[in-house]
DNA sequence: TTAATTTTGTGATATAGATCACATAATATT
DNA sequence: AATATTATGTGATCTATATCACAAAATTAA
């Protein structure tokens, strides 16, 4: 199925760079998909051949460690995905698995390096976006292992109410193991946390439902790890 | 004082792609200087106006964490420093320090972008980069978070002897406290796994000296964590 | 609806590695 | 060379969090 990346109303910083006839090469090799949770968009070891370009939804991008699964980073829409696995080599080092329902653009990676040849504002937007990822993954490893538990979870309650879901009342995507190795941490850990902020008086927990009732206790237990 | 991009040995990838015209723009936009061990490069939170490519040397990247000053990695000659830096932000997100006798071009950043902008083959190689760094520092996550300290020293060795010296015999060129900040852990575990190693025959070790004697056994303590 | 499966909460215990405390060795400074 | 400073090694604790164990909920399948 052929899109009008034209006419897309989710079009990207970088594809919004593009000249009329580039759009067009674009839709002629850029496939539109729709997937529910739990759908892999790439699996780690397999050849990589598409770069992809979520339009809406979440996704997880996760990779195998030497004992389990690591979860590394959650993506919110709009972001490409997968352009370290396309470029940085020829099979896939991580996996992105949807978390919430998306929508996606898989795109021909050799279209996607042609329209890198010929539009230097495209590629430049691309450098911008790869170096926001590194500064971030920079930032992460730094907090992720000063802080202990309860300085990770709130760090991630905010992460999802601030910069996910834009409120402070929302489902939680992840079940409590997957919360537990996003942070390190066991699933026991993440449940015994979130009940004790519950008692401080700082979330409202029940079930996936988190209601943030004192954002400033949460950034000063995020702050000071 | 302005140095000879067209002559210089240590010409990166990216810079071999340049032609005559560019490389002289390269020229003028550059300037190479000796730096010694302790010297910083690039200051966190300084405004950014530079990057640099490491000619010959080998440097670290660091970040303030919520309690100490992690050490994020160690980057060896020839490579370019602070592109994230430079394009992800308005100010250093990190700093850059000498680690071991280095040679730097400090390269204009409006210089920079326009050769960007002009060669997209350039361009390319850039993002070539970048999506490297990136799938490093995601393998890097799951394996300092999953491995337990004698793992994560193994690993750090590993990566001095095969990436950094090239060699089983090399002086470690940090301290106990640093290698400790690099890996999550206390100089005194540190040291007391360097001992243990010796005791199991696996490695000598008299003051920064190091010395593989048995490198399977330190690749299976790395890999099984 | 009932049964089977998966997820979650919470107490009890175990443990890897931090921290403390000090001695010794190496480096830098006068 | 003598002194001050900083880096290192190693034993004795302490502690955050993993792990174990099991019950209760929630979800999925039959």
């Amino acid at each position: 199925m052929i899109s009008k990346c034209k006419e897309c109303l989710f079009k990207s910083n970088a594809a919004s760079r593009l000249e009329p006839e580039q759009l067009d090469l674009l839709s002629e090799n850029c496939a539109s998909v729709s997937l529910k949770k739990g759908d892999k968009l790439m699996q780690q070891g397999a050849l990589s051949s598409n770069i992809a370009y979520l339009k809406k939804g979440l996704t997880k991008i996760h990779i195998r460690g030497p004992h389990h699964e690591q979860l590394i980073k959650l993506i919110k829409a709009p972001a490409y995905l997968g352009l370290p696995n396309t470029f940085g080599d020829k099979i896939n080092n991580y996996s992105v698995t949807v978390v919430e329902a998306s929508d996606v653009c898989f795109i021909d990676i050799n279209a996607f390096k042609q329209l890198l040849a010929s539009n230097d504002k495209f590629a430049y937007e691309i450098i911008l976006t790869l170096c926001n990822y590194e500064l971030e993954s920079f930032k992460k490893c730094a907090s992720r292992t000063q802080k202990q538990l309860r300085g990770n979870i709130a760090e991630m309650l905010l992460e999802l109410a601030d910069k996910i879901y834009k409120s402070p009342e929302f489902d939680l995507p992840l079940s409590r193991s997957e919360m537990g190795n996003y942070i390190d941490t066991s699933r026991e850990s993440v449940s015994r946390v979130l009940s004790e902020f519950e008692q401080d008086g700082i979330i409202q927990v029940s079930g996936k439902r988190i209601i943030i009732q004192n954002r400033n206790s949460l950034q000063l237990i995020s702050d000071n790890g």
